[in-house]
DNA sequence: CTACCGATTGACT
DNA sequence: GTCAATCGGTAGA
């Protein structure tokens, strides 16, 4: 792929130790960091905005917390690696967490888009910037995130990774904490966390609130 | 095999 | 604000 060795540079992946952390902080430390999506039709970035936590067994939203099947075994495999599910036939992706047999992840919900915009237009069909990839399934749409990136290395900068945020030391970030959006159980966590200055979190107005 | 359901979204009142 | 489309995953017969 032309200029990926420029791509993989200016927006080097995080390393495994970064995942290979408390899901919590990780979560948290996730908010402001880049979504980098590189395929052959051009490249994507945006800045994670909304992510959620999701801490093993012992949560019970977690998808994980009755054990492993078919679909969350990506969840007890390497930090670092990405979890794809699909609900309600739209596909949402996670960055796993923990040491393997752990199965915690880290839901990420939405991302301001940066560049790419016309290609993110193209896969969602919609103008609206603001509805590109605000909500987990609209961004996996918008960065063409499916079934084949499920366990998928985000820390090896091919295709699909996560960067550092370049203005983390200019601009302090303030980040809110809320229920997770959609869950019926455990709502008294508060393991969602968003940009609370951003117009591209999702959820209900009372759930972006300053 | 069938039945149920969801970490959602988009359309609509 | 409300509501249902839609289909793979899962549990159970």
């Amino acid at each position: 792929m032309v200029g990926g060795r420029e791509i993989t540079s200016r927006l080097a992946p995080l390393l495994r130790e970064f995942y290979l952390r408390d899901p919590v902080i990780v979560a948290r430390e996730l908010v402001g960091k880049r979504l980098v999506r590189h395929t052959s039709a051009g490249l994507c970035v945006g800045r994670i905005v909304e992510v959620e936590a999701y801490l093993s067994r012992r949560d019970p939203a977690c998808h994980a917390s009755r054990g492993m099947t078919r679909r969350n075994a990506a969840m007890f495999g390497v930090a670092g690696h990405a979890y794809v599910y699909m609900i309600h036939s739209r596909w949402c992706l996670n960055a796993v967490t923990e040491p393997e047999g752990v199965p915690s992840a880290i839901l990420i919900r939405a991302i301001e888009p940066l560049e790419g915009l016309e290609l993110m237009h193209q896969r969602r069909r919609t103008d609206i910037v603001r509805d590109l990839a605000r909500g987990p399934a609209r961004l996996c749409e918008a960065l063409a995130i499916d079934r084949t990136y499920n366990g998928w290395d985000l820390t090896d900068g091919r295709e699909l990774w996560i960067a550092d945020d370049p203005d983390a030391a200019a601009r302090p970030l303030r980040i809110a904490r809320s229920a997770r959006i959609g869950v019926s159980s455990a709502q008294r966590r508060l393991l969602r966390f968003f940009d609370s200055e951003s117009r591209f979190v999702s959820g209900a107005r009372s759930l972006r609130a300053r």
